[in-house]
DNA sequence: TAAATATGAGACATACATGTATCATAAACA
DNA sequence: TGTTTATGATACATGTATGTCTCATATTTA
């Protein structure tokens, strides 16, 4: 279907919205579920996404383009490794459900080349990232950078679930996620 | 079914062995899958559990009572907090898959009384830990206890990651996360 | 050896998710 | 206003997981 009416964009909006709010909280939601949730009848998610893994897809597709636009103009600044580190933390703990989206539907998702081709890319910027920070001194010589990439993920999905319950804001979540991994707990 | 018969106690545990290493990958794994794993016929499995909800309690409560076991000689010997919770690290590292299923399939583990109040019970002891760690001047006072608790869950799982990666042994990941719990990756 | 018990294989009923197709209606657009 | 286009509701076909049941067979156990 091609979105040339009004009503089509609210539609495929709200179905993508709707699959985000539920699918991160359970993976085996169905489609009928998705499409009550976002008050539109089960015929229209199917007119706008073939198949389930389309869906799940395009939703990737989204939510690593908008890692994309957020990371952008903290790249722009050309900030040492450190700071860029800390910028990131706080442009992506806002967005965390979307990561952990993703990580609980990967096998899914990993299915579009597409998908697949935008998270190599960003995991490679991240990785060049702490590179330059431990050229720089910042980081500890015998952890290495596979260890420190799994550890900011954890420490975004540990604020990420923080925010989720409630027990902070996204703003407090990344303070704490930067303290943490800079100084540790003590 | 009473386990009388030796054939029984193989035939479960050959089940819920196969029910850790298929669920943890695919909490969508089907009792047919799982059986076929344990080389066990599917109806054998429903002598066993009556459904898949039981099967996945059963196993939740196996993994906590392992939790249990492997902590038991670390509350014994009465060390300080933050060596408490280095040794707790070293412990649980090798068991961190099962953690990982608690976490996939907790929405269908919780609605057992039993695993709930297990569950609850090891998170306040994990809490006490902590505030023991505190009053011994051992954490950031910047830090909520809430927020330390699932730094550790998230460095627990970091950990689990690399091992599964195949990117280092439970041994390095255990001093990788105490490192970065501690001192952070500076 | 003989009785008790667990098992595998397979048939069966049920429920539910997926995906397709149709048609009348309502909204958008020109 | 009249035409195009998206939508909701519904029926339908298909596949698959769940859970029950039976019966012949193999293994314990006494």
């Amino acid at each position: 279907m091609k979105h040339k009416d009004a009503r089509a964009n609210r539609s495929r909006e709200a179905l993508i919205n709707a699959g985000i709010q539920l699918l991160i909280r359970n993976p085996k939601a169905s489609l009928k579920e998705v499409a009550e949730f976002a008050k539109v009848g089960r015929a229209t998610l199917y007119r706008h996404f073939e198949t389930r893994e389309q869906l799940i897809q395009e939703i990737a597709q989204e939510s690593l383009e908008l890692t994309d636009a957020v990371m952008a103009p903290i790249k722009a600044k050309n900030l040492p490794g450190k700071d860029s580190i800390k910028a990131m933390l706080h442009a992506l703990m806002p967005l965390a459900d979307r990561y952990h989206f993703l990580l609980s539907l990967w096998s899914i998702a990993e299915g579009d080349e597409v998908v697949l081709a935008m998270y190599n890319r960003q995991l490679e910027e991240l990785y060049i990232l702490i590179e330059r920070a431990r050229a720089e001194g910042d980081i500890n010589a015998s952890l290495s950078t596979d260890w420190i990439i799994v550890t900011i993920d954890s420490l975004i999905y540990a604020g990420w679930w923080m925010v989720g319950e409630e027990k902070c804001t996204p703003q407090q979540a990344a303070e704490q996620a930067i303290t943490t991994l800079f100084n540790g707990i003590n």
